[in-house]
DNA sequence: TGAAATTAATAAACACTGTTCAGTAACTTT
DNA sequence: AAAGTTACTGAACAGTGTTTATTAATTTCA
């Protein structure tokens, strides 16, 4: 079986090959300069010869999606290590949001992209960004039992957290700020981000 | 200039006409259902027609973001009347809540359409959407003048408030709250706006 | 009023998309 | 070496937004 297995490896080569190819257009021209034509003529191949790899063009976004996840829990992880669970839920969110500013098209991809999600549970990207999300709530858990809320419906605390979070970074990242000046953004994120902290401890 | 006038009227009209059938697929096929040819065929002329009387596809889509900004400020008009800054205030972030929550499409196109905003600013629709952001702070501010908030930083406050709802209504229009079974959403929006009231109160 | 000028509307095309399929070239099996 | 299998591609299809040359209608004005 040495040459089935050889194609096996030259198979799954050629689709980390094309995900490559997408993730650097993607990274270069963005969501709009990805299509199934740059990404062939960036690998050398035939349009027609992506679809002998991916089913079609949301499998290889799936894949991008993937990749997004992993970026964002490797960019979350350094907040794992922190003890003390309010100082862990703080960093946490720190981390969330600075993700979110550094790499916008990640956060897009990931929260603000119409795409069809119908299948999306069973996708590897999702089972991850439940797994992240999961250490968020246990998080806001592990500062419930430990007192440091009045509240202990620790999933609506988890929920309104986020909802504050999700939101700062996508008016940030489809630019709905407009009304404040460029230079100001940041210094309000900033800001916003000290009040709704203030706001949990007396929560 | 009867005929001159007759024409500008005529003009007008054939742009309402446009405009309309673009509300209706919107409404009806959703943004990806609405494209240049299904308005032609809808109002019964040619596509290359539109062209005569919109630029292209993105002064449509403006000028529909104006219907929803319209129809956003209708929704939210009656917290204007409430008195009291405080009762205002809340009654007019449950009112922009459920102007999300109802209309989704609506809403998407305000927020979080990813779509060329570079003269936005000059749009009718940015104007009325600064309105009324412009009144959300007011009344904020009101309240910071009627002392409801140990805080005096009313920009931060409206930001901080407007983004916790801004995450809300994005998380579910873009359909990233799979993790929370379909039927407990809106319940747990209920709960979550209680919280930020209530953080708010000790603000 | 009737010829000339202007305006309105369109068919047909162009340049992009995603995707499919018949045909060919290469490789594998026997 | 012949037959069978696989990998790949050119060309096409269908669907986008948009432009242009041409035709038909309307308006102007001599």
């Amino acid at each position: 079986m040495s040459i089935a297995s050889r194609k096996n490896r030259e198979k799954a080569e050629m689709r980390a090959l094309i995900l490559s190819a997408a993730h650097d257009i993607f990274k270069d021209k963005g969501y709009d300069g990805l299509n199934i034509r740059s990404i062939a003529e960036r690998i050398e191949y035939s349009p027609a010869t992506i679809y002998l790899y991916y089913k079609d063009k949301n499998e290889i976004f799936y894949a991008l999606q993937y990749e997004a996840a992993a970026a964002k829990r490797d960019h979350l992880l350094p907040a794992a290590s922190i003890e003390d669970p309010w100082e862990r839920l703080i960093e946490f969110g720190r981390l969330y949001v600075d993700f979110g500013l550094k790499h916008p098209d990640w956060y897009d991809l990931l929260f603000l992209t119409r795409a069809p999600m119908e299948h999306l549970e069973n996708q590897d990207c999702w089972t991850l960004g439940m797994a992240t999300h999961a250490f968020f709530v246990e998080t806001v858990e592990a500062c419930v039992a430990a007192r440091y809320f009045k509240s202990t419906d620790s999933a609506t605390i988890a929920y309104t957290l986020w909802c504050h979070a999700h939101g700062m970074v996508s008016l940030f990242v489809r630019e709905r700020m407009r009304m404040y000046p460029a230079e100001e953004r940041g210094e309000l994120a900033k800001k916003s981000f000290a009040m709704i902290v203030k706001m949990a401890e007396s929560l």
